[in-house]
DNA sequence: CTGAAAGCGCTTACAG
DNA sequence: CTGAAAGCGCTTACAG
């Protein structure tokens, strides 16, 4: 495959007029070499342009020096449209994977239905981590299957008491409730729910909650028919706001689960001839670039994912070093912006 | 790292009651291996849910079975917004791979500057794909430093007579000629051009290339008050489209190099009270997701990301195995929404 | 068609 | 502080 005979160790070791194995301390930044024989090395290393045997070095180490990371969409979702929010993740754990000098394997569940099998028991990775918002009860087993194997895993999601896991999420509860008072405080009264509302999407339910109990507290009895389910894309937001005008019940603000199901409903309330924000008020949950670009911008739930992503890759490297982990909860954060102001707009 | 001791191919060797090499030959396909033994071995491996260890089979076939993605982005571009075009990219990137039993390694630029030695040098991959639209002269030479080393790589980008490499690109000029045929056959005549327009970022160019022969042979003289040069980004859009205002120079219409660039000059003509398309007909080009639900949906130029993604998989094993390979010019489709529409918005 | 053996390029006790 | 040697788990000539 590769026609030029390969720099080893063996040949820096006889250009520095060391033995094999100081090169390997002096590289590997042993303790136990002298300063000077370890500069030796590495000019060597460098006049020769040697790198370290990876397949070599983790072989003997018995250690893959790589993280995987799956993801794992909505059946329904387009793999030519995943969701912006993971790949903002997607950079976010990247950079923490480069920060720690690990390589991360990239895996979309869809392509590879074996993946438990497939990835941290090829020991490929030593370990992996789980971003996706499948629904959550039919990869429970997955997981425990996982973990009885030794597999590391950690996952981003709900963070739900008696898991079993390693879960690092934001606060979505917190998360729903911000929103749902900060429509209240716009004059909201009749605020719909467009999203996914049960323990298969646990994420999407917390956020339901969130809604449901601020709700109740401002004295407000929750309505069934002004929640309609929907997976995180476009096209389900559109769907579930044709549903809620069919229904034909009133709604002055619409909450949505995620920010792409937000901009399927304001597609589909713009082709209704109902205005954002003067008609209905409308939030997202995600803050996703986009949300500050669509028209009106979108007031939307902040993630931090460079923290999250930060925090996924140092939880999974603790749980490989066999450290006591524990799950995550992140804070959120409301960005208000023009779609949810009904006082200004009027 | 690892607890649990590992099943290795002499396990399952000792299990089918054959030697350790056979169990190899057995797994590795090989045609010399008797049916009724490859069965055994094969009941044994999934008895034992053995997995072979890449680790020890790389080194030994001096093959990494693993292909690195290099994305490097806009150095102005922030990591947690990339541009999803790439995303899109990505997804069908991995599963190419997925396909050819490949792994896939990510890095993005921004975060390792010496990718070119980190990488392909430290045979972790056997080749890369570099995707971007990072300045094209200023990594030239780092191109050719890892043609010099014997590196095979593959990019995504503007295809160029003369170039030693291997490109795969759409065909930017095509796109560029069919946006300005589109906009002048909705009476547009004076049409701004939002990008870099310079060899820096040939891709970007070819597209303006393309507007600028049409508008000559529309008999029309390119007014260069009407470009203004803009990278990848939302924010670099609503700066040239406030630059151009600036320049007090009439329009009726902008074509933006990027979507990313027309949504950011959207939001730009939004606050300055200028309706698209009624008073600007606009028009991006990628057509990432997001064009269809901006308001009004974006016109935009249609690059095949799925064959994109695959074929630069595919030529980049070709190059590995030591196989000719040329570059590749991939057509264009131009897709019409409302932001360019002026006869019916008229 | 199958087995015994060498060796991929490292790391790390073990002995000095 | 340094070297000689064993061995990580495979693949693949070599010999039958």
């Amino acid at each position: 495959m590769r026609e030029r005979s390969r720099i080893t160790s063996f040949d820096i070791a006889h250009r520095a007029g060391v033995s094999q194995s100081t090169v390997s301390r002096a590289l590997r930044g042993s303790s136990q070499v002298n300063e000077e024989t370890r500069q030796r090395v590495l000019r060597a290393v460098a006049e020769l342009n040697y790198k370290v045997d990876k397949n070599a070095s983790n072989l003997r180490r018995k250690h893959a020096g790589t993280l995987a990371l799956l993801l794992s969409e909505d059946p329904t979702a387009d793999e030519s449209h995943i969701n912006p929010f993971f790949l903002s993740m997607l950079g976010a754990i990247t950079r923490a994977c480069a920060q720690h000098d690990y390589d991360l394997l990239v895996s979309f569940q869809q392509f590879s239905p074996d993946w438990h099998a497939d990835y941290a028991e090829a020991h490929k990775a030593d370990g992996i981590i789980l971003l996706g918002y499948g629904d959550y009860l039919s990869y429970c087993d997955k997981l425990r299957r996982l973990a009885e194997r030794g597999t590391r895993a950690v996952r981003w999601g709900a963070v739900l008491p008696g898991q079993g896991d390693v879960s690092i999420g934001c606060d979505n509860h917190a998360g729903g409730r911000l929103v749902t008072e900060h429509l209240l405080a716009q004059g909201c009264r009749r605020i719909a729910f467009l999203g996914d509302a049960s323990s298969h999407y646990p994420e999407f339910f917390a956020r339901y909650l969130g809604y449901a109990e601020t709700l109740e507290q401002a004295g407000i009895t929750v309505d069934p028919a002004l929640q309609v389910d929907a997976v995180s894309t476009e096209s389900a937001g559109q769907a579930a706001l044709a549903t809620l005008l069919a229904r034909g019940v009133a709604f002055d603000a619409v909450f949505a689960a995620s920010d792409l199901i937000a901009i399927g409903a304001l597609h589909a309330l713009g082709a209704h001839g109902l205005r954002v924000p003067a008609d209905v008020a409308l939030a997202g949950f995600d803050d996703i670039a986009l949300a500050g670009f669509v028209n009106p911008p979108l007031t939307s739930v902040l993630q931090d994912t460079q923290q999250a992503g930060r925090i996924l890759v140092e939880s999974l490297l603790r749980l490989i070093r066999g450290e006591p982990v524990a799950s995550t909860l992140l804070p959120v954060t409301l960005k208000v912006r023009r779609s949810s102001l009904r006082r200004e707009a009027g």
